[in-house]
DNA sequence: AATGGTGTTCAGTAAAAAAGAACAGGATTA
DNA sequence: TAATCCTGTTCTTTTTTACTGAACACCATT
């Protein structure tokens, strides 16, 4: 199958680059995307009203203005329900959380990255909780990325030590390619990863992989913290934890 | 301002009903597509191809097959951020379920309907948590949606009891205006609706409205379940919870 | 090696989207 | 009270482009 992604409907793109628009900023009128893209008014309008007849978008009845319509929870829906995992977890991640007293994050691998689903904050966390979902992240230099790396396939790994390039986001980050491979041994015989401050200076993070049914990478799962919680104790008790939990998933999924 | 709402832009409206198929299946490809709509393969190809590289879509490689993309996580993302309170209530919420080990629903008033947000299940539940965001109902057969409807100013209730058809859903479904009214009353000077079986046989549910920093109203949270479970000492215990958590969200708003 | 199934490509033609100005209505200002 | 300046909306002509329809390339099964 050939892998081609050409724009081939104008008309599409355009519209979607407004749609798009909206994720940036929640409420937008014709005049102002108008200004914004370089389009007259008039088309810009026909697309909003279109827009707003497939419910992708609705328009406030006093002002004008356009916003974010229904059809884009349905849409997510449709999406989220492929990340099932993420309803599983939340009432696991929730009591990880809980116990332990720091947040605690899952995330699936995807195309060579982190990408985060659902982060959970202690119950009585008075921090303001801003989605993560859609986040992603490079895999080298954090606890998820690293427990779903060291449980890949040899190939797969190797692959990724080739073309991945080691930039350092910290003076803790792994930047060679040997050393990161000894991590990922140690990852998997230890059965979780350790983020030393690889990722945030400050931040430590211990991160267990999720595998599915049949034996295969799923996801993982971290609980990441302020660097002096990291005690030794705390972290042999958090891994304890977080297998508890983690098989309570594995088996559900 | 002009309500108009209508399709002027019919590549666009094509390519969206296409889009909005993948909800409803979310693995699809070019054939069934065109042989669903009636349309050429190569124009839905041209759609296909144009969603892809707006990352709307992503095409599997090995069987050319498509589904949803990235861009939905964006979307839905910019609009979930509407609907904060979501991130919010949700450790509340969870509590809640923990404690009454029943389920705990968040929904907001949209366009005289009760729109789900979001959903907790007791911790130890085995039950398959699907997504409940985008799910609707009716308010005046649903806890939540007396929760609101009690809460809301007089006009809107009258404008509300006015044009809504009372259809009934159960044999408990109020169908009788004066009586809704009446329940509306009674609601709000207790503090929190109760749904005796008015929209499932077999559940009941106690729900609480939810005030945004101004006194309006801005939400409602519910506990559901089974109509055995609540015995007057459960209701009475459960609306004192209810109520410690809402007043928790309502000041984190 | 042949068949039936994908997704993809490419021509001409028919359809529709964009240009550009004018319009309608509310809010602010004189 | 009237003029101005914002909105979003409407309309017609022209130009663009998306659709048609068949052929193609690829893979898996027969």
């Amino acid at each position: 199958m050939a892998e081609n992604s050409e724009i081939k409907v104008k008309s599409l793109q355009k519209a979607l680059e407004i749609l798009n628009y909206f994720t940036e900023k929640p409420i937008l009128g014709v005049t102002e995307i108008s200004e914004h893209f370089g389009l007259y008014k008039s088309t810009v309008h026909n697309i909003l009203s279109t827009l707003k007849a497939m419910e992708y978008l609705e328009q406030d009845e006093a002002s004008g203005k356009y916003c974010l319509g229904m059809q884009i929870f349905n849409l997510s829906k449709a999406l989220g329900d492929t990340y099932s995992i993420t309803k599983i977890a939340m009432p696991y991640m929730q009591e990880i959380a809980n116990q332990t007293g720091e947040r605690v994050y899952l995330a699936v691998p995807y195309r060579e990255e982190v990408l985060y689903l659902e982060a959970m904050y202690p119950a009585d966390s008075v921090e303001l909780m801003r989605s993560i979902l859609g986040e992603r992240a490079r895999m080298y230099c954090t606890g998820l990325g690293k427990a779903m790396l060291a449980n890949m396939g040899e190939q797969e790994i190797q692959n990724y030590l080739e073309h991945q390039e080691l930039e350092a986001f910290t003076e803790n980050s792994i930047t060679n390619k040997e050393q990161l491979y000894q991590d990922l041994v140690r990852t998997r015989q230890r059965g979780y990863a350790i983020d030393d401050m690889e990722h945030e200076f400050g931040i430590k993070c211990i991160a267990m992989p999720v595998f599915s049914r049949n034996g295969s990478l799923y996801a993982a799962i971290s609980i990441s913290g302020l660097a002096t919680h990291f005690t030794e104790k705390n972290i042999s008790e958090w891994a304890i934890i977080l297998k508890k939990y983690v098989r309570k998933i594995e088996s559900r999924l």
